[in-house]
DNA sequence: CGTTGCGTTGATCTCTATCAAAAAAGGTGG
DNA sequence: CCACCTTTTTTGATAGAGATCAACGCAACG
């Protein structure tokens, strides 16, 4: 892969000159990861942070009784563990690869100097944050205030793409990671995704699910 | 109050001259608004954030049936709707005064054109978003993962002091808003509260808790 | 083919919300 | 200071959403 003409596409650092993109490529380092591979572990010290070079990676918490919350999946071009650079240095959550991916690892201390070279990088790192921040906020709405046909509901109309003249959704993960997104467990999934088949709101075929009735699935997630 | 005096001890403004802090003066508007008093609307058009002078609001997000869950609970110093500086102008939750309070309005603008002359104003924000994304990822934990008697006693030890040889958590709210804090309702928060009275953890005295089992209290929040 | 992991289904149980009402606490004005 | 009214908090009874536990079907895969 063409690193420097690859980081120049993500909007972090499309602002950045060649000779910056370069100097960013030489104090990092890429991170290979199978699919499944633990990147980091909750609270793990931390001394840098990574962009996502191919594949897909997910945040996520567990409870003492090994229940799982997914906070997010970030995928190509997104900054995973970026709290880690202007907080204290440790990771927020645990972070395991969806597929085998790549990651480039950039150094807390290293980034920090770039910065100080380039503010303008700051502005997009801050409104990163600022999306993160309104996403963490939706997520806090959606467990607190919606129950789990409503929170999936909303779910599927977010992830859902027009194919041809239909309204379809791919997952792209196993019923489980959907189930720790949701807030839920796989089974509680498995019933409520019936509950909206019956209704025939949704069909489910082998690779994906077809919404027969958006505007039913809007009213659902309020 | 004199202002300049108060914003240099502001962990945001500390780093700026005198004449900086007299240019965010001059370009700033004090509200003041009484106990009980909305601030702002969730979506509502946003061109401006705030810093508590005095006084403390909470932001909350409102379900379709009227529940309520507080976000946080901002005081002197701190910024509300930083969010809406960066990405897209709209308030992310409702904010009501919980007691009689003073903000500062500083204009997105004006705020934007101070950080491209003061970068390192930059950093701090930055800190402070990502102090933020924690305590959102905490609270998330917390409702996805924990039970109300576990997060009860998370927020007791967080908020609890030393007072002589006792440790003591003054709530400074009504129950009705720390059941919202705790993602519950009071009638809930008011029987959890009587299970930790009853296994002799807490006991419940007319202005504030004191807290007899710390040990135990540290297990239950696990 | 056995094995292993994933997804579904069924039965059950537990936590928490809801609804209703009583009790306690806080003003307010005479 | 007391009687009255409002708001907050508590208590009780009930219902419901969702977790847990167990079992089974099914596909992938060595």
């Amino acid at each position: 892969m063409n690193i420097p003409q690859f980081l120049s596409n993500i909007f972090v650092f499309e602002s950045l000159t060649s000779e910056e993109l370069q100097l960013i490529e030489t104090s990092a380092a890429i991170k290979r990861v199978s699919k499944g591979a633990l990147v980091f572990s909750d609270d793990q010290a931390a001394s840098a942070f990574f962009i996502v070079l191919s594949g897909r990676v997910k945040l996520y918490k567990l409870s003492a009784d090994g229940n799982e919350q997914i906070l997010h999946i970030q995928g190509r071009g997104d900054l995973v563990a970026e709290a880690a650079i202007f907080d204290k240095a440790t990771y927020p959550a645990f972070c395991e690869a969806l597929e085998d991916t790549e990651l480039m690892r950039i150094s807390r201390d290293n980034f920090k100097e770039l910065l100080r070279h380039n503010p303008e990088i700051m502005f997009k790192i801050l409104n990163a944050y600022s999306k993160r921040l309104r996403y963490f906020v939706d997520l806090i709405e959606n467990l607190s205030l919606h129950d789990i046909k409503s929170r999936l509901a909303g779910y599927l109309l977010k992830h859902c793409t027009e194919e041809g003249s239909e309204l379809v959704c791919r997952l792209r993960m196993n019923k489980k990671n959907l189930a720790a997104v949701l807030g839920t467990i796989p089974e509680t999934l498995s019933r409520t995704l019936n509950l909206l088949k019956r209704e025939r709101v949704i069909k489910e075929e082998p690779d994906h699910l077809t919404i027969l009735n958006p505007a039913k699935l809007k009213q659902l997630a309020e």
